[in-house]
RNA sequence: CGCGGGGUAGAGGAGAGGUACCUCGGGAGGCUCAUAACCUCCAGACCCCGGUUCGAUUCCGGGCCCCGCAA
């Protein structure tokens, strides 16, 4: 005998979502009061030089907290087995899940499926917008939740909230600028959530016309193209550091010298403009200042 | 056993079966109006365990640790 809840304020949702990031809006979300009772995530997958098997951050959280998981490997068929098709449910929330959802899937809940998009949609629709808006230069960002439809990112809004970045902290580290989007969308949720399954919220379609789009990442995204014995500057330092700072964390930034690839962790502009390397990771070798891999480059030339 | 690089003074590197070297840093002194410059001197190191050997930090085997790729 199902009951349908009065208590729209706690519905029972079910959450999709995979990485550390998606973790950080559970978190707040269970802050909240907002807790899920199922947890949809990706695969476990090997990771590391010795490829063990790990699972996703999200599935972690969620065993912690004795929330019940589901690892589909695929949506597509009507999955009449799936811990979906137990109970009924109120709502889905997807974040950072990394699949598709079927259209059939979106439309199980009674208050359908809504979804977190930390752009300014309909900008920078895709799956990479937060780093995304750092190399586009984008100081005005923010998040936005939409009704799920059947194309990406492309459903009606439901809330949105603007955040504005300050000039002298552009560009921002890209983890950094996921945590200040992830707090903002993960409270805007906790509020939007309630809302919506109380119906005090009108779905406002977006302007399709303004829409842009922003590619995955990949690793050579993180390709600098640069001579370690002459940093450039002026513009072309800005655009280094930009590329720096948001490839920071993943996908990582490297150049590579004379068939050696080298990780650049940090850097910085200085007072004449000009880029300036503060840490790096040669390949073999460990992480060190920039003056000593200097020192190593300039020594190894003349032996 | 996914692929690969590596562990030598505080840091980055070279090296060799038998004095372990270079650059930076540290210390002392000198030169200098002065200096992060220059000169002199000093302290400080071969990841661990076996094996081969007259002798191993070097060659061989095993272990531990670090890193790049890949995911």
């Amino acid at each position: 005998m199902s009951i349908i809840r009065k208590d729209t304020k706690h519905p029972k949702f079910v959450f999709f979502g995979t990485p550390l990031i998606a973790v950080k809006v559970l978190d707040k979300l269970e802050n909240a009061g907002l807790l899920p009772e199922l947890i949809v995530t990706g695969l476990d997958k090997p990771q590391g030089r010795s490829f063990v098997m790990t699972p996703p951050p999200v599935k972690v959280w969620a065993e912690e907290k004795s929330i019940p998981v589901w690892q589909p490997e695929y949506l597509n068929s009507s999955a009449s087995e799936s811990p979906i098709s137990d109970k009924e449910w109120d709502l889905f929330v997807v974040f950072a899940y990394g699949k598709i959802l079927p259209t059939w899937l979106i439309n199980t809940p009674k208050y359908k499926t809504i979804n977190l998009h930390p752009s300014l949609l309909p900008k920078l629709r895709g799956p990479n917008p937060i780093r995304a808006t750092i190399l586009n230069n984008d100081r005005e960002t923010g998040v936005t939740i939409i009704l799920l439809d059947e194309k990406m990112d492309h459903g009606p809004i439901l809330a949105q909230k603007k955040v504005l970045i300050s000039e002298e902290d552009w560009p921002p580290y890209g983890p950094a600028l996921d945590d200040i989007l992830v707090n903002a969308g993960a409270s805007l949720l906790a509020e939007t959530i309630p809302a919506w399954c109380e119906g005090e919220i009108k779905p406002i379609p977006q302007n399709h016309d303004r829409a842009t789009f922003c590619e995955k990442m990949n690793r050579s995204s993180g390709q600098l193209d640069l001579n370690p014995l002459a940093l450039p500057s002026g513009e072309k330092a800005f655009e280094s550091l930009t590329l720096i700072r948001a490839c920071d964390g993943w996908p990582g930034t490297f150049f590579v010298h004379e068939g050696r690839r080298v990780k650049v962790l940090d850097a910085e502009i200085d007072n004449n403009d000009a880029l300036v390397i503060k840490t790096v990771t040669p390949a073999g070798a460990k992480t060190m200042p920039y003056s000593e891999y200097l020192k190593s480059i300039k020594q190894s030339k003349k032996t």
